[in-house]
DNA sequence: CTTTGCATGTGAAGCTCGTCACATTCACCC
DNA sequence: GGGTGAATGTGACGAGCTTCACATGCAAAG
């Protein structure tokens, strides 16, 4: 994650249809037209660059964000300049609820992987959103338990799994949400990933994770190429529980 | 932590005030007496003995609970034997929602420490409480939250701390929401834990937390005794930081 | 078209833990 | 009081990653 950022470049929100990205979102599918219409009213949207910081951990956290079109990382930096990677975020998926809803600070940094738009709601007005639209907090609900369900899958993945494992997996999982299939069961994934990015997110080094990519290469699950790579998702998927 | 289990004793729900365990948990807390009327007549109690499991990983889910007194744990099983404890449960706390919610098969099992009563809503009446209760469905968004930032933190901790500091910090975390304080910033924890569950819950064998909780006595930052331990709080949370 | 910087490829050496193999202690039970 | 099983204490050894130290390749900037 080199490149020192910039410049903070919040570009104000550009002319569009924000009822319609609205609607678009999972958390908003079943809202009525006219919850949709007031929600249009509290809402903006917020361009991004690759590259740049959503918020920081630590920060004090008085927004929430839905992802419209781009992806963003999350992360958490430990002591010295070491960086974990908790989570991918693409179009559709929302994130930043958390410290708004119990006050703490920002439990980790956000930064977009591409250009970006997300729609952003503040503390204020997201409460009385909540409060206003029934079935709102219920939907929240819902995906703040598959997150939950995802994270403990990661404790799990940890302890038990080692490293070849491990990254046989999250390349499964990028492949089965980024993924087009092509012939004999393949599937290309455009990479926006370095191989440092990857280790973040299967807690290795990079060097670890390129050892093992070239042991895949070598034993033809996966074709490394430069803006994408292409894996071979039934034989990988094995992979993923013999570890150790 | 010995004792064998004897047999899964069921037994039905004794005769106990519900109303007033109910008004006594968090999640219900901010409700009214009505609604606390009707939460007792959807709920049932059930006790179980130590080491009974409450639900198995994979179990379809179809109950939530709440903990009355008693205490539990929350383990998830790797290939061979292991298992890694996700999460130690006390008495106020909530758990079992998750299969409840998103309607997949239990992602952990769950298994009480010692004699330990359950608050036990089946999967309609959950739903139909959380429709007809407003704040009900936030209140329990809350839980859900802290409890991502609480696995957040645990990811964090095995990426980027060594083993001493995350014993460290576990020792530390028991102390907070088990300890008495005695003389002297030390803390007394009456530990129902075995080395080997010490290990489960901070990523270890058995072996390693052991040689590690010697050389915490050692440095004098820790007392062993027989049924509980003691610490020097502030010494070891130190500890929890300066890793790798 | 060279420079500069970052992504990637690779080997050697070392550290941390896990694995294995016992010894010891304790609690409970015939 | 000796037996049985679990929890605990300890050392030897090795596997799995990390760390370190470079080499190469590629792409944007001058």
């Amino acid at each position: 994650m080199p490149k020192p950022s910039p410049k903070p470049s919040l570009k104000p929100s550009p002319k569009i249809d924000r009822r319609g990205l609205l609607s678009g979102l999972e958390l908003f599918a079943q809202m009525t037209n006219a919850e949709l219409d007031r929600l249009v009213t509290v809402t903006s949207t917020r361009l991004y660059a690759a590259r740049e910081v959503v918020f920081r951990e630590g920060d004090s956290g008085d927004e929430a964000f839905a992802v419209v079109y781009g992806s963003l990382k999350v992360i958490a930096s430990g002591a010295d300049g070491q960086e974990a990677m908790l989570a991918l975020m693409g179009a559709g998926e929302t994130f930043g609820e958390l410290a708004i809803l119990d006050g703490k600070p920002r439990s980790a940094t956000v930064a977009a992987l591409e250009p970006t738009l997300l729609l952003v709601v503040d503390r204020l007005r997201f409460h009385a959103l909540l409060k206003e639209t029934p079935g709102l907090a219920y939907k929240a609900l819902l995906v703040t338990a598959s997150r939950l369900r995802r994270l403990s899958e990661r404790v799990e993945d940890v302890e038990f799994l080692g490293l070849p494992a491990r990254l046989a997996k999250k390349l499964v999982e990028l492949a089965d949400r980024y993924g087009k299939p092509e012939s004999g069961g393949r599937v290309r994934i455009a990479l926006r990933l370095s191989q440092r990015e990857l280790g973040q997110l299967v807690g290795a080094t990079r060097e670890s994770v390129n050892k093992n990519l070239r042991l895949l290469v070598q034993h033809q699950l996966l074709e490394l190429h430069k803006g994408h790579l292409i894996i071979h998702a039934e034989q990988l998927r094995a992979m993923a529980a013999p570890a150790r």
